[in-house]
RNA sequence: GCCCCCAUCGUCUAGAGGCCUAGGACGACACCCUUUCAAGGUGUAGACAGCGAUUCGAAUUCGCUUGGGGGCACCA
């Protein structure tokens, strides 16, 4: 590799940034931080009619999330710039002209309309659709009769009519394609606004692009640009088609299956480090068992021959697998710092903000190896925070337990805790334990009660840990009313 | 319809002719631990799409078939 790493992330802003941009965005950069190159972010805003406002700022706010920087590009500037296509206009509209003059392009008039009908006509005949060249041996006088009416033409790649062309694309090897079958496509629009094929190597060159690795679906589009650059007079760069990902049906992975944004998947609780991390496994390994590999450890062992050519389906399941794992790693202060804004979003309006943050650090540590998404903390811990729980108190009565057992259990493990100078995770486990004995109950049964008195729930955090966090004055006054509904259910309902 | 790509457990993958009676992970199931839930531990089920060819020997090479995906816009 004697040439210097210079790569891109060439994003369209027409929305928020989904994973599969994502990866690809990924994949550039850890080719240009393993080799020491350049990564380059490039806005690819050359449809006026798609472009949606604030999509550069969310892809730039995606991309810092993962903390790929990129050392070109909005914001960070360059030697190459602008970044932005919209800005660079006249480089396009240059070379479309040149390419006119050379004669491997020249002016069309045909109007959508007529496209429409052509297509329809070829689409009903089961022809392959494609433009028909009308416009492709337009004499002077036509042309100038054309422009005469008003009609602004676009510029189209007058494709060779016979022979084929071949890229060694790094990871599928060799692709051909006949030229035959491909068209006259169009390189700059009746706006004067390129199209993707020419604005992108227009760039690619005069950026100095060394390696472009971008999604499969561009695979059937590379003649075209290879042909564009051989007009041009230009050096290609490499070409690095790297697989899809799929949805759970199978199709390319869109916005039609969920949330797919990384955006979202902030949102919804998931960690940097697991993004980076599972998404960077989709079409790449390491080996046959590493799974957990740090950033840096991906810069490291990063390589474009160890990207498969099979594309993927995002798998959830792994990836809340994975969520959990890191969320279980985190120092316990680190998650109580990264759990707060998903509290204050997710607990109920009526609990007073901001919340006391040192009772947080007793009760994060009860959850942290149970949640895999931060989104989840709010929903486990809310116990810990309401003023009234608010349960079905049959849910006091275990198994095997009556009222009157249940009941029993709690006055006797009220009159006890009350007696209880120290509340301690130890202290409540002696007292306890030996309570059921007496009660003549399993562990199980008694813990089960009080679980339920203390929580509001079947499934809570270990009951004495829970207990010593939520205090003894607020334990007290929850068996309290536990008792008390479980007297209203008797009273309500005898024949329990 | 035409062009291109792909093909190992349900999913993500290891595998670059003998190391493969195909390894790991997620998920599933069972058991252990256990006051519930998790976490953890142990174990079980589970794949080389099919057919030919090459070879002493094919998951690995070649061909065909089948299946899947992508592309075929004045979108990227």
């Amino acid at each position: 590799m004697t040439n210097p790493v210079r790569v891109r992330f060439a994003p369209s802003p027409t929305g928020r940034p989904h994973v599969g941009g994502i990866r690809t965005a990924m994949f550039n950069w850890l080719m240009a931080r393993h080799y020491g190159g350049r990564f380059i972010l490039r806005i690819e805003d050359t449809d006026v009619t798609r472009k949606v406002e604030g999509a550069v700022a969310d892809i730039m706010e995606g991309l810092r999330w993962l903390g790929l920087d990129w050392d070109e590009g909005p914001e960070a500037g360059g030697d190459y710039g602008p970044y932005v296509q919209s800005q660079r206009l006249t480089l396009y509209q240059a070379a479309a002209r040149r390419l006119v003059s050379q004669g491997d392009a020249y002016y069309c008039y045909c109007s959508p309309k007529r496209l429409e009908e052509m297509r329809a006509e070829q689409a009903r005949r089961k022809q392959p659709p494609g433009y028909d060249r009308h416009c492709r041996e337009l004499s002077e006088p036509e042309r100038a009769q054309k422009t005469a009416d008003g009609i602004k033409p676009v510029v189209r790649f007058k494709m060779p009519l016979e022979g084929d062309i071949t890229h060694d694309d790094v990871i599928y090897g060799k692709v051909t394609f006949d030229l035959s079958t491909l068209d006259d496509f169009v390189l700059l629009k009746s706006d004067d606004y390129p199209t993707y094929h020419l604005a992108n190597v227009v760039d690619d060159h005069a950026m100095e692009i060394s390696h472009v690795i971008r999604g499969e679906e561009w695979i059937s589009s590379t003649p075209r640009h290879l042909l564009i650059y051989r007009a041009l007079g230009y050096q290609p760069p490499q070409y690095v088609h790297h697989p899809l990902i799929l949805g759970p049906d199978h199709a390319k992975l869109s916005k039609r299956h969920g949330d797919v944004s990384i955006l979202e998947f902030r949102e919804n609780g998931y960690l940097p480090e697991t993004m980076f991390n599972f998404i960077a496994l989709i079409g790449w390994s390491l080996d046959d068992k590493t799974e957990l590999l740090t950033r840096q450890q991906l810069i490291d062992n990063f390589s474009l021959e160890r990207i498969g050519k099979t594309a993927a389906i995002f798998n959830r399941e792994k990836l809340d697998w994975m969520n959990g794992v890191y969320i279980r790693r985190l120092s316990p202060e680190d998650f109580v710092q990264r759990s707060l804004p998903f509290l204050d979003k997710g607990l109920p309006a009526g609990i007073k903000r901001p919340l006391p943050t040192e009772y947080v650090r007793q009760i994060m540590p009860l959850i942290q190896e149970r949640a895999r998404t931060m989104a989840e903390v709010a929903e486990l811990t809310e116990f810990f925070f309401v003023a009234q729980l608010d349960y079905d108190a049959n849910l006091l009565v275990g198994k095997n337990l009556t009222q009157e057992s249940a009941s029993q259990a709690l006055e006797m493990a009220q009159k006890r805790l009350g007696q209880l100078a120290v509340f301690a995770t130890e202290s409540l486990e002696i007292l306890l334990r030996p309570l059921a004995v007496e009660l003549g109950l399993k562990t199980g049964q008694l813990f089960g009660t009080l679980r339920v008195a203390t929580t509001g729930r079947t499934i809570a955090p270990p009951l004495f840990d829970t207990m010593a966090v939520l205090g003894k004055e607020r334990c007290l006054r929850r068996i309290e009313a536990a008792l008390d509904s479980l007297h209203k259910l008797s009273s309500g309902n005898p024949s329990h």
